[in-house]
DNA sequence: AAATTAATGCAATTCCATTGCATTGCTTTA
DNA sequence: TAAAGCAATGCAATGGAATTGCATTAATTT
């Protein structure tokens, strides 16, 4: 466990339990955004509640988002761009591969400017793209 | 109800019944995307499970589209566009209301042009923008 | 050391989609 | 027309996962 991984949540005025550090090192691991079941089952014997509100803290300050990538298990990633605890930053593309299943953040492909019907005011965008991805493509 | 409701079903290959009359009846008079719940509200006092098979039915015959706007409850609505059993078109944005809790197809809203990662490959899209609509507005 | 606050763990709740199966209604065919 | 076969419906059970309540434990503050 990197020593740095403490600073991150410092950075982010959380406390730094153990737990937590065990989640935000599993996290910083992947290269793929992650469903709760999965980081219950990378922290075996961790309770799935605590790491439930473990993610929904990281949430709420800033150092993770939550991606509902349509497959009814709410996906976690780390914040890629500046995030804090009075906003998010990251307005970026998903994508989930319907071959190997897994959820990408794409940081590179922000949510293009929209033309709303007269008097819609947008606070929220959430664009999830399905298809197949780069490892399973043929 | 309206006669030309069995022509809908019929023109997409749908056995026109009691039950699927009165959705698609219900489904016509909105100007927003209802939910399961709705219906079975709406239709007191017909069986969940009928109206879940009648909206899955619906959407393999290219007559309804199902809406994923990020609540957990799908949301059901018409094509307006030319769909079949075999495709749908609609990709359209959709408009998801914190005031007024409602899901507004926006037709004219198509979803944008992205480029995509090196070999990702889309099939599908969803774009959902949170916010407030014209009716709720100040 | 006592009191207060923060985190954790376990169990219970809640909410829905989904499925299995028996029943009913309709259609085809001998 | 009667039997058989298929389509649609209704009810009950199942399953999965988020969310919450509450008691316990750990860390801080006074
Ligand atoms: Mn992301
Ligand atoms: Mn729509
Ligand atoms: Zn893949
Ligand atoms: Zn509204």
């Amino acid at each position: 466990m990197n020593a740095g991984t403490e600073q991150k949540l410092i950075n982010k005025n959380i406390n730094p339990t153990a737990m937590r550090l065990l989640v935000l090192d599993l996290l910083l691991k992947q290269n793929s955004a992650i469903s709760l079941s999965d980081i219950e089952k990378g922290l075996e014997p961790a309770d799935r509640t605590t790491i439930y509100r473990t993610l929904k803290t990281f949430e709420e300050k800033g150092l993770t988002h939550i991606i509902d990538d349509g497959t009814g298990s709410p996906k976690y990633a780390l914040c890629l761009e500046e995030c804090d605890a009075n906003e998010h930053h990251d307005l970026h593309v998903h994508f989930y591969c319907t071959s190997c299943k897994e959820t990408f953040c794409l940081p590179n492909c922000k949510i293009p400017d929209l033309s709303l019907p007269n008097d819609f005011t947008a606070t929220e965008m959430n664009l999830v793209v399905k298809g197949v991805c780069d490892r399973c493509k043929n």
